[in-house]
DNA sequence: TCTGGGGTCCTAGGACCC
DNA sequence: TCTGGGGTCCTAGGACCC
C-alpha cells in the first residue's frame, strides 16, 4: 500500500503561513521575472485563472477581483517543504519525496494498523497543517498511480475530508469513474487527445484498456505499465528518499534573463552565475559531475526563426564539482555557441553523469584526486553559507569589469521576506 | 511592452571508433 | 550485381511530471 502526501496550493499556502491576511481571498504565485502564474489558491481558480498563464493575459481579470500576486519566494518554499518532509519521514517506515510538495509513502505491513490507516493518515494531515500551516491531502492505494488518483478524488471532494483509501474493488471502481482521462498520472495533453479520439474519456475506462492499445498509443512500456497500475497491479516502486533529500541525476540552472542580452560578457557574466549555482547544489547532494551543458535560447515569441536554442555539451576530463572548473568549461561552451549579433533572452547550465562521494574516477593529472579544490569549495561554501549567499563568488558572474553587474537579472516587485532562512529577514512582532 | 524553472525517460541521426 | 556490427558521443527533440 501506498500513500500520496500532497500539499495544496503549495506556494500560495507558503505564504499564506507567514500571512494570514490572505486566507480566504484570491491570491496567486508568480513564476521568475514575474511572468507566469504558477500557484493559484482556490478562490483564484474559482475566478478562472489559469495554471501557467502569463501575468499580463490575466491582469484585468486579477485588478478586476483584486487578486494578490505575489513574486515567488524559492528560499520560503524549500525551507517550508523541508519541514513537511521531515515530518512525513519520521511517520513512514520509508518514503520518496516525489517533488516539492508531494511525497509518497511506503505503508508496506501497516494494513493492521489500529484503528485504520484512514485514520492513520488523518491524523498526518492534522499534525502537517499544525506544525506548518500547510494544508494537505491523502491518497491511499495499492499502486502509486491509484494513489495519485486517491489523492486526487480527495482534493476535488470536500466530503472526503482530505483523505480516501482505495482498499476494494468497489471503492477503486467508483475514484476510476469520477476521474477524466487527462487527470490520469502520466496522461498529458497529447496522449489525452489522442485517447479521446479512441473514446476514451475516463480513467476507468482507460484501465480497461489492453496490453497492446496501452503500448500501441501511450509511448510503449511507459502506457503499458501505467495501465497496469490503473488496475491495482505495482509497476513502480518506491525509490526511497535517504536522510529526507533528494538525490538528482541532472541538476540545471537556468534563467529568462530580465532583459534580452546581446554582449558577451553580460551572458557570460550569467552563465558563469548559473554553473556557480549548479555546482552549489551538486556539492550539497555529494556528487560531481562529468558531463556540463550549456544552451542558450532566442526569443521563441519573436521574429527570429528557429532553431531558438542551441545547445553545447563537454564531457569532463574528470568528475567534478568545483565551481572553478564547472564555470571555466562553460565559458569555452559559451563561446562555441555564440553567434554575435543575436539577441539571447535565455540561457542555462545543466550538470550530468554524476559520480557518488566515495567512488569517483581519480585522474592521472589530478594525483591529489581534486582535493585540494575540494577543500576550497568547501571553504567557499562556508563563507556563503555565515555571510550569505554570494558573499564569495567567482568575478566572471560579476560580468564586464566596470559595468552593472547582474545584467541578466529580472525583477521580482513583489516579493515576501524570506521569513525562515535569513536572520535579517526574520518576522517582527511589535510588542 | 509583458510568455518559468527544474526534473525524468525515451528516441534518433550523424560522426567517429574498433 | 555485392558494401558489417556494435559501440559511444553529441545534438536535438518529444513526451511526461511538478
Amino acid at each position: 500500500m501506498y500513500g500520496l502526501v500532497d500539499c495544496n496550493n503549495f506556494y500560495v499556502s507558503c505564504e499564506r503561513a507567514f500571512q494570514p491576511r490572505l486566507e480566504n481571498k484570491p491570491v496567486v504565485v508568480l513564476s521568475n521575472n514575474d511572468g507566469c502564474i504558477v500557484s493559484r489558491s482556490a478562490e483564484a481558480k474559482a475566478l478562472g485563472i489559469p495554471m501557467g498563464e502569463p501575468l499580463f493575459k490575466v491582469r484585468p481579470l486579477i485588478e478586476q477581483h483584486d487578486v494578490h500576486a505575489l513574486s515567488s519566494n524559492y528560499a520560503l518554499y524549500g525551507d517550508m517543504s523541508g519541514r513537511v518532509m521531515s515530518y512525513l519521514a519520521s511517520q513512514a517506515p520509508e518514503m520518496e519525496i516525489y517533488s516539492v510538495d508531494e511525497a509518497f509513502l511506503s505503508l508496506h505491513g501497516m494494513g493492521l494498523l489500529q484503528p485504520s490507516l484512514e485514520a492513520y493518515a488523518r491524523d498526518i494531515r492534522k499534525e502537517v497543517k499544525r506544525r506548518t500551516h500547510i494544508p494537505t491531502c491523502i491518497g491511499l492505494a495499492p499502486t502509486k498511480t491509484l494513489a495519485k488518483l486517491a489523492n486526487r478524488v480527495a482534493k476535488k471532494n470536500a466530503s472526503l475530508g482530505g483523505v480516501l483509501l482505495l482498499d476494494s474493488p468497489e471503492r477503486r471502481q467508483w475514484a476510476l469513474e469520477q476521474v477524466a482521462v487527462e487527470d490520469v498520472w502520466g496522461i498529458g495533453r497529447q496522449y489525452a487527445t489522442k485517447l479521446y479520439s479512441l473514446g476514451i474519456t475516463t480513467a476507468a475506462s482507460l484501465s480497461r484498456c489492453s496490453e497492446a492499445m496501452a503500448r500501441k498509443h501511450l509511448g510503449g512500456v511507459v502506457g503499458a505499465r501505467l495501465v497496469r497500475e490503473l488496475q491495482g497491479y505495482p509497476c513502480h516502486g518506491l525509490a526511497p528518499s535517504e536522510d529526507g533529500t533528494l538525490k538528482r541525476k541532472s541538476i540545471a540552472c537556468t534563467r529568462t534573463f530580465g532583459k534580452p542580452l546581446a554582449r558577451f560578457e553580460d551572458v557570460l557574466g550569467a552563465v558563469a552565475a548559473f554553473a556557480s549555482r549548479a555546482a552549489e547544489k551538486l556539492r550539497r547532494q555529494e556528487s560531481a559531475a562529468n558531463v556540463l551543458t550549456v544552451f542558450l535560447s532566442q526569443n521563441r515569441f519573436g521574429t527570429a526563426p528557429p532553431p531558438h536554442t542551441r545547445s553545447a555539451q563537454v564531457t569532463l576530463p574528470i568528475a567534478t564539482s568545483s565551481t572553478l572548473e564547472l564555470v571555466r568549461f562553460a565559458r569555452a561552451l559559451l563561446g562555441r555557441l555564440w553567434q554575435p549579433g543575436l539577441v539571447y533572452v535565455k540561457a542555462g547550465v545543466i550538470l550530468d553523469g554524476f559520480e557518488e562521494g566515495e567512488q569517483k574516477q581519480l585522474s592521472l593529472f589530478a594525483p591529489d584526486g581534486g582535493e585540494r579544490a575540494e577543500r576550497l569549495m568547501h571553504k567557499l561554501d562556508a563563507l556563503n553559507a555565515r555571510f550569505g549567499k554570494n558573499s564569495v563568488q567567482v568575478a566572471t558572474a560579476l560580468g564586464a569589469v566596470g559595468k552593472q553587474p547582474g545584467a541578466w537579472k529580472g525583477q521580482q516587485q513583489r516579493r515576501t521576506p524570506a521569513y525562515t532562512t535569513d536572520w535579517n529577514q526574520l518576522w517582527t512582532i511589535n510588542s
